[in-house]
DNA sequence: ATTTGGTTAAACTTTTTGGTTAAACCATTT
DNA sequence: AAATGGTTTAACCAAAAAGTTTAACCAAAT
C-alpha cells in the first residue's frame, strides 16, 4: 500500500505540528488546530502519535537535532577560532532565517521545564565545552588573543547569535523595521557579528 | 474598609500570577494555580480580575514597565556612549539576577502574539532607536568609535545581557554548570560585556 | 447595633480539550 | 473479487479548566 502523494500523512503531519508548537508552544498548542493545520483529521494524529505528549516530543527531538550540530561545530570542530566564529556566524544566521521559530521554541520549552535538560545530555552529541575550553585557554596563554575565559566568550558568540531571533519582536519595534528592514538587518549581521567578536578578543 | 494586613490581596494576586505566568506562560497557567499560590480563593481571583486574560494584561504590563526604562536609559538618557554600556550591563544584570524569568515571560508572549507589540508602542514611553542612533552616528562620524550602524550596536547590547537569562537551562548545559556556578558566571558578566562592547567598538 | 465590603467555602455550569470508537470509504495489492 | 491498510466522518466520553452563584463570615466604619 503506502501511499505516497507527495508527503506521507505521517511527515504532514509533524510538519504541521512543528509549526503550531513553534509558535504557541507544548501548552498553547490544540490538538484539532494541528490536525487542520496538516489538513487530515484528529483521528489519524492519534493513529500515528498516541498522545499530544508523544507528538511533542517527537517535535522537539527533531528539532533540537537541527541546533545541536551547529553549536558543536564552534565547540568541537578542529578550525580555528577565528574560522569558527566566521562559518558560525554566518550559517547559523542563514539556518535560522529559514526557521526562525526554532530557537525560540527550543529555549521556551527548556524554561518551562528544566529538567528536560539531563534527558537531552545524556543523548549523543550533546554540546559540551570542555575542548572550545582548551583551545580558547591556549590561545590566549599563546598570545593570540586576548585573555577572556572560555564560557564567557562561548555565552557571547550564541548570544549575538541567537537573541535577534527570540527577540525579533521586540527589536522590530524598538528599532522601528519592518518584517522586511527585519530580514535585511539579520542578513547583514552574518557578516556583522563575526567582525564585532574578533575586534574585540584580538590583541 | 480597605483591609491592609501587610498587602492587599490585590497585591498579592498580581504577584502570585507574576510567578505562575513567568514560569508556565499564558496557556500553561492555571486560575486554581495562581489563587492557591496567592493563599486566597479562586472566587477571589475573579472579583479582582474578571477573566484570565485581564489578569494576564495586568501581569504582563507590570513586567514590561520594568523592562522599558532599562532599555530607556540606554536610548534616551544623556551619559555617553561607554557610560551607557557599563552602566546598562552592571544594572540590567543586577535587576535580572533578582527576576531571571522576566526577560523569558515577555519574549515568549510577545511571540506567541506578536501584534501585542503595536498595542505597546502606542503607550508612553516605549523605547525608540531615534535618539541613540543620532548619538552613534556622531560618535562614528566624529571618530569616537570605529564605524557601526546603530541598529547593530544596540542589537549586540541587548543581545549580550539578556540571552544569558532566556538560554540560562541550555548554557548551563552546554558550559556543564551548576546554579551556583551559573549564577557566578553571570555576575562576572555585569563588567565583562560592557569590556567586550567597548573593545570591539573602540578605535 | 447595623451596615458595608472584602473574603471564604462549596457547589455548580459551561466550555474546552485530549482522547476513543465504530462504521464507512477508497485505492492498491493480491 | 476479496483483502488490506490508510483515511475520513461523526459521534462520543471523561477530565480539566474557566467562570458563576449563593450563603455565610468577619472586621472595620457608621
Amino acid at each position: 500500500m503506502i501511499k505516497n502523494k507527495d508527503i506521507s500523512a505521517e511527515e504532514k503531519i509533524l510538519n504541521a505540528a512543528r509549526r503550531i508548537f513553534e509558535n504557541k508552544g507544548m501548552s498553547g498548542a490544540r490538538m484539532q488546530e494541528i490536525a487542520d493545520e496538516a489538513k487530515i483529521n484528529k483521528s489519524l494524529l492519534h493513529y500515528y502519535y498516541r498522545s499530544k505528549q508523544l507528538l511533542f516530543e517527537a517535535v522537539f527531538k527533531t528539532a533540537f537535532n537541527k541546533l545541536a550540530p551547529q553549536i558543536n561545530l564552534v565547540l568541537n570542530s578542529d578550525q580555528s577560532i577565528c574560522d569558527k566564529i566566521i562559518n558560525f556566524s554566518n550559517n547559523y544566521t542563514s539556518f535560522m532565517l529559514k526557521h526562525p521559530y526554532l530557537p525560540n521554541f527550543i529555549l521556551q520549552e527548556l524554561n518551562r521545564n528544566p529538567d528536560f535538560v539531563k534527558e537531552l545530555i545524556s543523548v549523543d552529541n550533546f554540546p559540551n565545552i570542555v575542548n572550545f575550553k582548551i583551545q580558547i585557554e591556549k590561545a590566549v596563554s599563546e598570545g593570540k588573543i586576548r585573555s577572556i575565559e572560555a564560557e564567557q566568550l562561548f555565552i557571547n558568540i550564541l548570544a549575538l547569535n541567537i537573541f535577534p531571533f527570540i527577540g525579533a519582536p521586540l527589536l522590530k519595534g524598538f528599532i522601528n523595521a519592518s518584517d522586511k528592514e527585519y530580514k535585511k538587518i539579520l542578513n547583514k549581521r552574518k557578516k556583522e557579528v563575526a567582525e564585532f567578536i574578533i575586534k574585540s578578543i584580538k590583541l
